[in-house]
DNA sequence: AATTAAACGGAACAATCGTTCCTGAATAAG
DNA sequence: CTTATTCAGGAACGATTGTTCCGTTTAATT
């Protein structure tokens, strides 16, 4: 039989999410992806197809890795206002901490290519959707227990955080160093919850 | 003496404009510049250099169009919280309207670019500031004017305007149609203003 | 009318793009 | 040992990229 596979193909997804993310899809070369990933020329169009075939692979893996942090820190929680709060810390903690200023992979690859590349235009809509579910369910979790504001219902708070994250990971790409522009938008936002 | 200019160099940096925010710097061509245009491939590169210095140009005639008319209105403005909900629901008009979603160029060549090329960074970090100051300034003279709530200082709520216009520009450009979204995120913002 | 400088169309440039293909070595199972 | 499959490496593909150059045309000034 035939010799077994020697890179782990979730390894090699995580250096394209790497790369991709840094440079986007159209400042990503072919000769980019061979050098960080580690494999031949060969071996990765026998692996992943073309370029864009292993960009959506990419952008998948990394929505699901994303989405499923957020909404087990979030089930999990007790106390979702507080939860929320640390996810919105966190983000402004990467934002600052990372030398290579990446913003979020799923709102750089949304801005360069939603309109363009309808298998991306899938994956963004589907993480809205999501994201927009997991938010509103948490909202309405914090409501229930008296932590949110019942003022506005759960949707609309939900659609006002996401906007919001949307917002700073675009902050982040822009290359804000400044902390004190994070930290009075997050008081903001959650001066409405 | 020499033959007259044919061309008016701004209309052609309009031009530019367009075919930029709608393809982005690395999907735009030069023979998509030439055909866009109108002009000959000589006549572009003798006019605007390069197509970097081309691109630099037009984002920053597309800031500066944008600026003043921002400026203008809420200088005029004797009700800065009308104004600024007008300024909303003109971007959400915009977004929907759009058959190309464009989202804004600022946002888009600031996702795409701001961290691979330093002169489109200035430009962004330009944007930024002015904005932030005209927003501070507009929110003040509405706090003064009793149209604002006070609970929040001024700045703080300029970055969270500027915050979440970022971010219904992401939502544009990702290709979101549902007019209730773009509301619910709108209403939200207000309802702590 | 002669001069001069700009605008033009289009050919041509080298470089890079994504992709395919080939060779030979490596390694597993039969 | 044979066979099957995957690996790496690199040559080569045509297409497209951004850019330059050249010869011609155009029009304002002297």
């Amino acid at each position: 039989m035939a010799r077994t596979k020697e890179f782990n193909e979730d390894q090699a997804l995580d250096k394209a999410i790497e790369i991709f993310w840094h440079k986007g899809y159209n400042g990503t070369s072919a000769q980019d992806l061979v050098t960080h990933l580690g494999l031949s020329r060969s071996s990765l169009y026998d692996t992943f197809g073309d370029k864009q075939k292993l960009f959506s692979k990419s952008l998948q893996r990394y929505q699901q890795q994303n989405q499923d942090a957020v909404k087990e820190l979030l089930d999990k929680s007790e106390n979702v206002k507080e939860t929320l709060h640390a996810i919105f810390k966190q983000a402004v903690i990467e934002s600052l901490e990372d030398r290579i200023t990446k913003g979020c992979f799923m709102v750089n690859s949304s801005v360069e290519l939603a309109m363009h590349d309808e298998d991306i235009a899938k994956i963004v809509k589907s993480n809205s959707h999501t994201m927009e579910e997991v938010f509103t369910n948490a909202v309405k979790k914090g409501q229930e227990a008296g932590h949110i504001s019942k003022q506005l219902d759960a949707k609309i708070l939900a659609r006002f955080i996401f906007n919001n994250y949307s917002g700073i990971r675009v902050l982040a790409r822009a290359g804000e160093r400044d902390k004190q522009v994070y930290d009075d938008i997050v008081k903001a936002v959650f001066s409405l919850l």
